[in-house]
RNA sequence: GUGGGUAUAGCUCAGUUGGCAGAGCACAAGGUUGUGGUCCUUGGGGUCGAGGGUUCGAGCCCCUCUACUCACCCCA
């Protein structure tokens, strides 16, 4: 038997419907606040990946799909999507026209991990930018924005988290302070960060380590080192979260893995996903359009880990395969030939219909019309056809009653959508 | 890349010192010639992850591999 690729996943019912819910509800989000989608290739030049998110990050070092196709060129399947978005950016001189643009994508991104809770070799993202918008404004919407995606689907036991990592100005004098302290320290810390301790000493901050932790408790925080500009810019956003009563963290340890980030940085974090702990993670990127070759623009953007956000939600409560609203029992040749003509006219009226051509007895067909979990069945005999009639059953209530059989399409439609408004009236808060 | 755990029916899992391959659920037929859910009866289903070894005999013991899973690292 041929599988799938270690990593990978299949997404089946009944976990897809919620997939497409989520699409849905984070596309009309989006867009009611400004956003446009942009749909982008999964292969990029290496160079690109390599450009914007760091040479000595770890996605680069050792975790791209990077192959050369057959002219030799380098390509790697995009372990995000930025790159790829301030790329079409720039390529297509969005900024010459309007240089304020917000955009989203949704999409597969590859990164070569070993897989674990929450974490894909292939996983999804819903992924949204602002270009063009400097103020502090942009940083607090986008904030917000996730927030409001998260309370419409309903998801709890997420907490928002929030920092600023300052800017070229304060962020090197801040990086110079913290390696000092880090020095004085050496012997109380892990191996892991005694490596990193040079390369990227802002990632011993967030060691899960007892002992590193322990030793950086009194370290110098990027917090009250932030330049006037930026720690005027980070009392904004937070004073617009105030603002709009969003529950949040100063987490003066959340430090991003990417190195183009600057100022706000924000991730959404729970505890039900293991060893991960961010849903949606995102930041302020001022200086990466300019660093790739477009002009100097700031922006902003977040990335929502889509099969982090499904685990999520699946845990708080299991998704259901969505029912038929109704399922016909032909008994006999000619019923069956009328059933299907029902179907496809019900199906013209957006109401979902389904029947069955196997021939098997009534016992059998009421069994899988139960399981498929259809709330109403019509049985169509012998008898009642010839009388002009079928009958229709409530499943719920066991009632069944004659039905005309011009009539039935009517009747069928007034019975289901007398049905289904009370639920989606629970639904939608 | 490193470490732990796991792999037996579609699913969840038992399987005794090595001696005929099991249960529950699900599926199918019947109990009712046209009525689901509850109940009863019967039935179909297996490369015991793969390959090798020990043995009269291996699901069980040994070796190798693979996959899944959890964790480290890091991230969405």
């Amino acid at each position: 038997m041929i599988q799938l690729i270690r990593g990978f996943k299949d997404i089946l019912q009944p976990e897809a419907s919620l997939w497409q819910h989520i699409e849905n509800e984070a596309r009309r989000l989006f867009e009611s606040h400004g956003y446009r989608e942009i749909r982008l290739p999964i292969l990029e030049k290496t160079e690109l990946f390599a450009r914007s998110i760091g040479e000595t990050t770890d996605i680069v070092e050792k975790e791209m799909y990077t192959f050369a196709d057959r002219s030799g060129d380098h390509l790697t399947l995009r372990p995000e999507a930025t790159a790829s978005v301030v790329r079409a950016y720039i390529q297509h001189k969005l900024s010459g026209t309007e240089p304020i643009r917000k955009l989203y994508t949704i999409g597969p991104m590859f990164r070569r991990e070993r897989p674990q809770k929450g974490r894909y070799r292939q996983f999804y993202q819903i992924d949204a930018e602002v270009f063009g918008i400097s103020s502090p404004y942009a940083d607090a919407q986008m904030i917000l924005m996730l927030a409001k995606l998260m309370e419409r689907l309903g998801v709890t036991g997420i907490s928002a988290h929030i920092n600023s990592l300052g800017c070229p100005e304060c962020r090197p004098l801040y990086r110079e302070n913290l390696k000092a302290f880090i020095h004085q320290h050496t012997e109380e810390l892990c191996e892991d960060c005694l490596r990193r301790k040079d390369k990227n000493p802002l990632r011993v901050l967030d060691c899960k380590n007892e002992s590193c932790r322990k030793a950086m408790t009194e370290a110098p925080e990027l917090l009250d080192q932030l330049c006037t500009a930026c720690a005027d810019h980070f009392a904004l956003v937070r004073r617009e979260l105030d603002r709009r009563n969003l529950d949040y963290k100063i987490n003066k340890r959340l430090v991003r893995g990417l190195d183009y980030y600057t100022r706000t940085a924000f991730e959404l974090q729970t505890d039900m996903l293991g060893a991960q702990s961010a849903v949606a993670g995102g930041g302020r990127y001022d200086g990466l359009v300019k660093t790739l070759g477009g002009p100097d623009i700031p922006a902003i953007g977040f990335a929502i880990g889509f099969d982090r956000l499904v685990e999520v939600i699946t845990q708080a409560k299991p998704p259901e395969t969505p029912a038929p609203s109704v399922f016909f029992i032909p008994l006999g040749e000619s019923a069956m030939e009328k059933a299907f003509d029902f179907c496809l006219q019900l199906a013209e009226k957006s109401i979902e219909a389904d029947t069955d051509y196997s021939g098997r007895s009534l016992k059998a067909l009421m069994k899988r019309a139960d399981r498929l979990a259809a709330p109403f069945v019509v049985i169509m005999g012998d008898s009642e056809l010839q009388a002009g009639e079928v009958s229709l059953k409530n499943m719920a209530t066991g009632e069944q009653r004659p039905v005309p059989l011009d009539s039935l399409v009517e009747i069928l439609s007034l019975e289901i959508s007398g049905q289904e408004a009370p639920e989606s009236g629970t639904q939608d808060p």
